[in-house]
DNA sequence: CGACCGTTTGACGCAACTCAACTTCGGTGG
DNA sequence: CCACCGAAGTTGAGTTGCGTCAAACGGTCG
């Protein structure tokens, strides 16, 4: 039992800081799992703009989130484009039970990921009940964050989709912010005409409405890229509440 | 042995006929199991407009979709509304983990619905490998469709939309058919309003994108509600492929 | 410095919305 | 049986929010 203990504690060094084990599906396995699964782990670094898993080829692999931006998006044949989700860390890329994914994932910002074979997590999923309900519940919230974009895409003004993408960023920036603290400054991670692909807007629009934001002193801005909310309350009625 | 074999044989007389048992969660139960669900379960028929779950009341029961069609919403404070999903048999209705499901859902035309609680269902679960498997594909499958759905909010245009819809329900109405067969014909789920709620769109521009695919000769009708579709591949095409 | 890329701003056009009239249909009661 | 009603759908005329096209404005890099 003393034995079992240490190697228990005994978590692979490549995982030791790691945010997924926290947060994230590697939360769901223990020492002996984990050591597994770092095995066939592979740590990278991608530009923005590499694309990591494209819409129609076979899936090789899945990928935690370790930091950065990475976007989903879908493209139409005569290019036209939409963003279906973003994944921050401690997401995990990849679409399990699945050859293609359906998706293009590309990172939107500089980001590491932390890569493992399909096969490797499907064997952590067969040995681990938990890491099949982590898969789950994380479904179930990109689930939930899609129907929340649909009413946003089928129902807003740009002025409000806009609005509901700054903040969409301001809690994604800082998951653990305080209640009473009703004021937030971020980098955004998306261009603007990445922003457009989101929202359903052209860059144009989306432009227009940044500056229409800032007018009306919903958002300070320092660069084209940085801003800051003072009232978040504020941002929050913008959105359309 | 031989007895366990009978028993398992002995499928509820609930269930016998039902579609859930081949295509839904319940083909991962076995007959034993099938029997204990079973016994917290209610057969219950809705009219169109009955409410099945609502946003933000606290859930305390399931439902398999037997028949018909059950719309799931969004609405703003000022009355927007979105329609986030459809559901067919044999889906089912909840969100696991969690205590308000965060959309409406309404019945769109008269449904049969077999309903059990909250706690028979995660007791399945529990029980169950396979059962939790089931859920969690029937996440993926719906975070797939809500996808493709955002791409079409975003950037179809009205007339595109119009028949993207016109082709989902083609498809739903007719899981199995042969794919030589280019030819369908069904009823509209939903009205003209509702349609618009789904589409991001007015009555009146769906009124009119309708009355464009019938002028183009890619839909006939009968009645308001009766579709008939002479050439699938054309109804792909005017949905934006 | 000049070339380039991402962004902003302006002028204009059009697809979809709004408002309103009319038609169709199913139901209800005289 | 027909007259009447309300709800759902269609059609038209006018408006507008967002898209399109075009020009100008920074930053960054060779």
């Amino acid at each position: 039992m003393t034995r079992k203990d240490i190697h228990n504690s005994d978590v692979p060094e490549l995982c030791r800081a790691c945010e997924a084990r926290h947060r994230g599906v590697c939360g769901a396995l223990s020492a002996d799992e984990l050591l597994e699964l770092s095995r066939h782990t592979k740590r990278v670094e991608v530009a923005a703009g590499t694309v990591v898993i494209s819409e129609e080829e076979p899936i090789e692999s899945y990928a935690n989130v370790l930091s950065g931006v990475i976007k989903l998006s879908k493209v139409m044949e005569d290019g036209r484009q939409q963003i279906v989700g973003l994944k921050f860390a401690p997401d995990l890329l990849g679409r399990p039970f699945r050859e293609v994914s359906g998706v293009t994932a590309e990172a939107a910002t500089s980001s590491k990921l932390c890569m493992f074979s399909k096969a490797a997590l499907e064997r952590s999923v067969k040995n681990s009940h938990d890491m099949t309900n982590q898969l789950h519940q994380q479904a179930l919230r990109e689930l939930d964050d899609a129907r929340e974009w649909m009413l946003t895409l089928g129902r807003k003004t740009a002025y409000e989709k806009v609005a509901s993408f700054l903040r969409l960023i301001a809690v994604a920036s800082d998951p653990e912010r305080e209640d009473g603290h009703n004021e937030a400054t971020f980098q955004l991670p998306l261009t603007r005409s990445e922003m457009a692909d989101f929202l359903g807007l052209t860059i144009e629009t989306v432009s227009r409405q940044m500056t229409a934001l800032r007018k009306s002193g919903v958002i300070e801005m320092e660069t084209t890229q940085t801003v800051r909310v003072p009232d978040l309350a504020r941002l929050h009625l913008a959105s359309g509440f």
